[in-house]
DNA sequence: GTCGCATATTCTGTATACATCCTGCACTCA
DNA sequence: TGAGTGCAGGATGTATACAGAATATGCGAC
């Protein structure tokens, strides 16, 4: 199947909702501008019922505001919104990790994450890190959280996990990438590694309190992270996310 | 404004929303059931461009599944969903209350909470409390959980808390009105009272860990009361969000 | 020069027609 | 008898036309 196939086979608001998602990440809508339907509709090559399926879509994914007279704006975040947003996420995963942890869960399930936990072992112990090897750690990170939240056996979880990690600034990985370009990046890593190795091992011992406790400890690397790379001004392209941050915080 | 113009007023998505939600909730549509947007449209009588856009809400409200080829259906809950949206809702506003603690609030942004603190008093202080109380209980009890979202501060949590708190089973509220057919009804009511009590001072005391605590332990309340009134399948009228009960677990 | 109002344009909300895909049933062949 | 296939019915995805509302613009009056 060829790219044009492949393009055709998926939905044409999925289609309208991934182009939108793109221009607004990117910095090409600005946060507070009005998205007209019409405009939309130019920028899609859609017609306005599926842009329309679409908008509402990225208004539920957190991307979009609806106006009360009609129509959408491209929502602004302030820093603190960013950072309240990372912690948001570390509580739920938390939670997740708590409930693994008190719950119990079979040998044969930990397995796969303990599998995952030797491969990220295998990246953070370069020195120095190729920036290969960060990306690979972006993608297996992601899988590391994943594994984990379905642990927690718990469908509502899981949802609001996934919702609040679909904002661009919120998931696990956002600022992995920006880290690469930070001096202290190999130590943060490992940092991290040595968080994922604890609540496991929390998990197995069922140690609620530790799983969860560890897991917002780990979320808040994350933050620091992203303060450190908004106070060295310094490679802010690595973190497209930040485009929905309101002009007057930039 | 009499009652048609009002529901001219409202745009037509909206009505199909309510339309629909009602009768999910009060099971007509049963947990499981595919809604065809043909069906959709004879029930709410507005044609299938905005019953496709209330489907939609409804599926993000997490009432509504979508089907992977299409269309959706009427999403049916465990008791165990039930219990787990419980806490994670008690988990997410004790994380409000832990930065509302944490962060500080003025004494005059505390009024209203002082306020509504009192008015609750006053309710749960009738021996035996009228069904027009626990009514009045329910409202005001909204409106206590409300205001102290508020304090957080936090656009982003007060919007998963909301999400959350969208499900009928998950609200603050939902369980209230079957404790009134409980023997222990008064008891409960009082010691939730008291969980009021506490988080206010704790705020105000900038002790956000007991804030927190507090919060969490609150909502457990709610799955308590559940608990006691699904054991006893008695007034299972007055919860109807337990129609989205898968029908096992009935 | 500025404020207010009227008009014109543009946008959203809604309905409906059409095409494509899925689903279920019956029939046929092994 | 069971499994597979083809067809019919229906459902969803998409495009577009139309009506009403909101917004912007320009003109006139103070």
């Amino acid at each position: 199947m060829n790219e044009r196939d492949a393009e055709r086979s998926v939905s044409q608001t999925v289609r309208a909702q991934l182009a939108l998602r793109d221009m607004i990440l990117s910095g090409r809508l600005r946060p507070g501008e009005r998205i007209s339907e019409l405009q939309a509709v130019d920028i899609t090559g859609v017609s306005r019922t599926p842009v329309r399926l679409a908008l509402v879509r990225l208004e539920d994914e957190g991307l979009l505001q609806a106006i009360p007279s009609g129509g959408f704006m491209v929502k602004a975040f302030t820093e603190r919104d960013i950072l309240d947003s990372i912690e948001l996420r570390g509580t739920l995963e938390g939670l997740a990790a708590r409930f693994a942890a008190e719950r119990g869960v079979s040998a044969r399930s930990l397995e796969p994450l303990k599998e995952c936990l030797a491969d990220l072992d295998q990246l953070v112990r370069q020195d120095p890190i190729s920036v290969e090897a960060f990306s690979a750690y972006v993608t297996m990170n992601a899988r590391f959280h994943a594994l984990l939240n379905e642990l927690s056996a718990s469908a509502p979880l899981i949802r609001e996990i996934d919702r609040v990690s679909a904002l661009p600034f919120a998931s696990p990985s956002a600022f992995v990438m920006a880290q690469s370009a930070l001096p202290e990046a190999h130590q943060i890593l490992l940092i991290g590694q040595d968080h994922h190795r604890i609540v496991v091992d929390a998990i197995e011992n069922r140690e609620g309190a530790r799983a969860e406790a560890v897991m917002r400890e780990h979320s808040r690397l994350a933050a620091r992270n992203l303060r450190l790379a908004i106070r060295n001004r310094t490679h802010l392209e690595l973190m497209p996310a930040l485009a929905l941050l309101k002009s007057s915080a930039e």
